[in-house]
DNA sequence: CTGAAAGCGCTAACAG
DNA sequence: CTGTTAGCGCTTTCAG
């Protein structure tokens, strides 16, 4: 004999009500008498009765979870954020489906349609870049979206980020200040990513500026995420006569640090190096990275907070928030 | 006008075919005439039918989507196996469903619950113990689970890991014969947790039974899964005369290590370090880590592959799977 | 406060 | 090769 599955119809059966009853009763609509809503959950419980939320979904057109593409949940940076958006879907009574989407556009395309057809309702997208495509993805369906450690310039959809531009001039400042004109900019990609491209080099540029240095591309490193790479580029920066550096990514950095390192050179006495995200790692090699704090985490649970917002149709003032930021001088920076 | 999600009976009209039809070529079944097929397929163009996937699930009782039940995704190790996890579970068209269990015992089984509700179609499961509740509440529910990087003395569910009794005793046995006789075995708990309290610890006692040494309980160490313990737990280690370490967790012994470092202890001419995962952060650090090498990746992968097997009630020749591992000696061990 | 009834959008026999 | 017909298990008017 098959496991029978104890739908709706039993309970309510047993329980000598409508459907409909048992479906107030579950969904704690507060029209029922407490005499029937306790006679319902008490056969709820005796049949061991769990709503299928399958069926739920589709007759109430809401399916209680949201989709998260995130580029590579193996990325500290990333997988911090994802860790505040799930603590508050959890809160929220919310499910997450995760989708690692290696920033590829057609992948990224791709699973938004599989999550679109899931019902999901919202999205949580992080990534350094929004092809066009995806854009034009997003506006098309009526889900909500918001964007979490990711900026797309033209701000149609909700987003959460600290002030990159600022937190960048910041720092390079406080490099100049302690006698670095030659500071190496090391990123991902500069002409496809804003964060990048636009802002933190804006921020770059600025300081410079400031200090009446002159840009000087070849300064200036676009490179992979990823540790291995960074250890090959800290030879382009020497090369390139740089004393500092500054990294937009923390795995990027520690490969440059641990290249500097490897070829003996002395961190911060000799090579001043500063990294942007904060995510432990910063914390866990030796010296302590510098780096812009932001508040990983936060940005990860204030941006499902903003969905579920957006999924519940709330006003909301404003739906570009920025978090604020700080700097932490920590080993691998002189003292000021 | 509020946008009217097209279904597939609108299809249906436009090609003048059944709903049957169109649901024939959708899912890709070869009874369809070419040319209707065609034709179908021109009208879901045209009118970007999208399948809705949860009334797909309620009436064929599959959703194509698996529970994830991890941790905490911040953590290397298990990222990594969730890393494999979702590739190939896109691989075979399933989505994920990722939630964060803090290894805490109430939540877990919560959080199987709602996995449960929203009828995913198995469930991989990663941590440290499972509690005796969340065992019946697994083996009382007819969803196929696998565990991953997870071991369960009563091998009731599938499993993928490696052997880590035969890792951590030629680990031990390297160490030895590298002149040691004082070596921590650093941990989370041993009276939970299977792998470190039974297979790892067993190992160790093993190789020291072999080299003639006195298995020494106060060499035993618990901690927390942070780096941060890890710092405080060397200062013990020394107290208790270690000259060696096994950790059972990479920030762990990240942590350990950077306690040593910071007493300005020689690594590894002084101090030697074994750790047993080998995620990224193991090269991440200065220096690398030896390691016991697990295929983080592939059991992950594995895993999920053994779980698309028993959702679709293939047969399985054997479903604890062994991996293979090895030994990386990198720079916190001596040259043999 | 409760019940009846009509779907939600799709799959899966079954018949032809 | 194609259409008809029941549901899948639940929510949601609409009456009463």
């Amino acid at each position: 004999m098959e496991k029978q599955t104890i739908t709706i119809y039993d309970v309510a059966r047993e329980a000598n009500v409508s459907m409909a009853t048992v479906s107030r009763v579950v969904n704690g609509n507060p029209n029922v008498k407490p005499t029937t809503r306790k006679k319902v959950l008490e056969v709820i419980d005796r049949l061991d009765y769990r709503p299928n939320a399958v069926a739920r979904g589709l007759a109430s057109k809401k399916t209680t979870t949201v989709g998260v593409i995130i580029p590579d949940v193996t990325n500290l940076y990333f997988s911090s954020l994802a860790r505040g958006i799930d603590d508050i879907a959890t809160m929220y009574k919310y499910n997450i489906i995760l989708a690692n989407s290696d920033q590829n556009d057609q992948k990224e395309v791709q699973v938004l349609n599989t999550l679109l057809a899931k019902q999901v309702d919202g999205i949580i997208y992080m990534g350094h870049k929004i092809s066009d495509e995806l854009r034009a993805e997003f506006s098309r369906s009526k889900t909500p979206v918001v964007l979490a450690g990711t900026v797309d310039p033209d701000e149609q959809m909700g987003s959460v980020n600290i002030d990159y531009e600022a937190a960048t001039e910041q720092t390079i400042a406080q490099l100049i200040s302690n006698g670095h004109e030659r500071i190496a900019f090391v990123s991902g990609s500069i002409s496809q990513e804003p964060i990048n491209g636009i802002y933190r080099l804006k921020g770059y540029k600025t300081a410079l500026q400031n200090a009446g240095i002159e840009y000087d591309e070849s300064l200036v490193f676009e490179t992979a995420y990823s540790f291995t790479v960074g250890e090959e580029v800290y030879s382009k920066l020497a090369e390139a006569g740089a004393t500092a550096v500054f990294a937009g990514d923390d795995e990027i950095a520690v490969g440059i640090m641990n290249g500097a390192l490897d070829h003996f050179v002395k961190i911060p006495e000799e090579f001043e190096v500063v990294t942007a995200n904060n995510s432990k790692l910063s914390e866990m090699v030796r010296p302590k990275l510098s780096t812009i704090t932001q508040p990983l985490y936060d940005i990860g649970a204030v941006a499902m907070r903003l969905l579920t917002k957006l999924m519940n149709k709330e006003d909301v003032d404003e739906k570009t928030i920025i978090l604020p930021h700080n700097i932490a001088n920590r080993g691998t920076t002189k003292e000021v």
